[in-house]
DNA sequence: AATGAATGAGACTTCATTCAT
DNA sequence: TATGAATGAAGTCTCATTCAT
């Protein structure tokens, strides 16, 4: 993903290309794109451990050893998955909430991580399977630490534009705040992950969000 | 540990075994629990794919094929290491707050959550590390999920016996509440351990008690 | 086997020995046997090299450790096995003759060739096993070499029974005849375990009886 | 084998197939015959059961863990090589007796037969190994088993030329007297392969020969 | 006498990686 | 560009064997 985002941005900056190098350079993006996306689906099922550079190509419709030649090794190739899919996630998530801003986008996001889970559960899985790799695999460590900081500014920011507005109570603590935001979403679904039955997800949500609301507001 | 435990029964209920014999069983169990406690640090640093059988054998200070010898295959190793891993979490935490009873302990429960990933983190990584095989490692799935019933099961009761002694609100759902304290305590120190630079685990436990009681309270 | 058989003889030499040695070495004996017997049964079922020391015990009754205890090594083992199969096949044969000499003693033991195969198929399975682990197994050639010399020695004793009783005919080449007899005995049930639908061993054998008397009578 | 024919004909089917493409597929082809061939020359040294993977291929003069490559298991490359050692052997019996057909190409095969162990012993053996693996090796049952029943059938149509020209008697039954030729001439090889000295196998040849014409000439 | 704990060698198998085409 | 041939390291697992009890 980022090296076709890379890829799309030189195409912009040099217009003079040739059409067929243009083609290639296409078709490379596009084999890259779907080699993730075959990982991303292999980690769905088994976990970033059981990514084999072989069946990730030959799930991804090509050769077995075609993600050995784009990505070189397999830390590469983590490290280029954790970000497809965390940036896939990020994505999703915006685009439940077109529009919103503030504290309405943040409460939007709350309601999308808890729906999430049952509409698409290959991507909730594959996921917090990132999620789990932050712990022991290197390259995708430093990616969640990103992702975690990122997100949590993003809740905070909504929560002080809550205040800004008059909305939140004016003595909300938007750093700790958001740090247990992102806890309570991220233990829930993890409990509902591996265990279905166990937890009712929408009524969870709606007690978190309730419970939220009650919490923080004036 | 599950053969060790039943190992002492079998003594118990068979007094008249040789002596001999129970310097056998003795020994046996010995080596199981120290190879255990060696794939438990393993799993702490490197996450639970990274276990070999032949490390867990020598870093235990046995041989490289014991492990083999005992749990049979490595599915077995990893299963009965995600029940020991487990249960050396739920007896420590048991410890950390001897006496208390009903709400008390919940509360102190709490508090071992947020401070065991500083005291002791080779038990927090190793714990997290089996919380996310739950999601790809079948024999662990099932260990964790009777995990997660059991625990917000104390949760609830301690609630609900909070409740009766008049402590708490009388609308609290304990069911939901439990899960949604549990993915909060997991979800605070998830992201700790990822990047403990980035959240102030002590903050954050303060913060959290404190808006439990205030929720929670009548 | 042949232990046993040796200790029977040292019994005798020595009626002094305590009732209670005597019970020692009776059980030594009857484990071994029974030892040889669970081995050969794996023999029958897996062929020669998929036997192990621990489940011959097991098969046994015994503990895993035993044959190790009695057999010493694994060739030790091997060696008496196919001593021990080869001996309960040639007293089967006799046994299925009793009475019969000479000439006639050969004809029975053709047709005991043929008959057995169907009526235990064990033996039949475990001795041919051991005809094909002479090619390769050092302990076993010698044996089965032996063997090999005594079956046609024997067969062709009976042939020149049958010449000096004036019942065969007096150019025949003893020793070439009873190769190609047991050859054919031989090849015949081999052929025959390895496909029981592909040949109707009781056609072959009354075929081979009547060509054989043609071609040797007078 | 199987491979290097399937290959050939899907060059032959595809023409325009790129010179580069081909030399890839030589390549693969050459090194899985070299495998085999030194896999065969380790079965008549010491067995079947006797391969390793990794000694096939070190022998073959490629790595250890080509042979892997090729046939992804141990099982596969047994079944594998069980052919391949049968379809040489049937190929060089074909070739000792060129031209002939029917019944003097029996006679023919016969005599091969009994020539070959003392002129190509290592085929003798490894023939006479993968006959013996076809008791406890299940692939190489069903292969051995085709071979038996293809090799009696020719043998009875040699039988039935001959009568049909008038050279054999009329009252020959071709299946069961196959059965027993061919048992003949295995079993005797059989005897030989383990105890040379044991037996002239020139001898026997002549006999054989010579009673076969006898008793089935007219 | 008998059990079974423990070792260590060796086999199979899987993969990342390199290279030839 | 893309394929796939070939290597070699590492891991799992099985056993014969030795040793303590």
């Amino acid at each position: 993903m980022a090296r076709a985002v890379r890829r799309a941005q030189e195409q912009r900056d040099n217009a003079s290309v040739s059409v067929s190098r243009r083609t290639q350079v296409e078709r490379r993006d596009e084999a890259e794109r779907r080699i993730l996306e075959a990982a991303a689906l292999i980690v769905a099922e088994n976990g970033l451990e059981a990514i084999t550079l072989a069946e990730a190509g030959e799930r991804a419709g090509y050769s077995r050893g075609l993600p050995s030649h784009y990505f070189k090794t397999k830390a590469d190739l983590l490290s280029a998955l954790g970000t497809y899919i965390i940036e896939s996630f990020i994505t999703q998530r915006r685009a439940s909430a077109p529009g919103l801003t503030g504290y309405d986008s943040l409460l939007a996001s709350c309601r999308y991580y808890f729906v999430m889970p049952a509409r698409n559960p290959v991507m909730a899985r594959a996921f917090h399977a990132v999620l789990a790799g932050a712990l022991t695999v290197p390259p995708i460590t430093a990616t969640v630490a990103k992702l975690n900081r990122e997100t949590r500014g993003e809740i905070a920011a909504a929560l002080r534009a809550g205040m800004a507005e008059g909305r939140l109570r004016a003595d909300i603590d938007p750093e700790t705040e958001s740090a247990l935001i992102l806890a309570t979403l991220r233990g829930s679904v993890a409990q509902w992950l591996v265990d279905p039955e166990g937890l009712d997800l929408e009524v969870v949500s709606a007690h978190f969000i309730a419970t939220l609301e009650r919490r923080l507001a004036k």
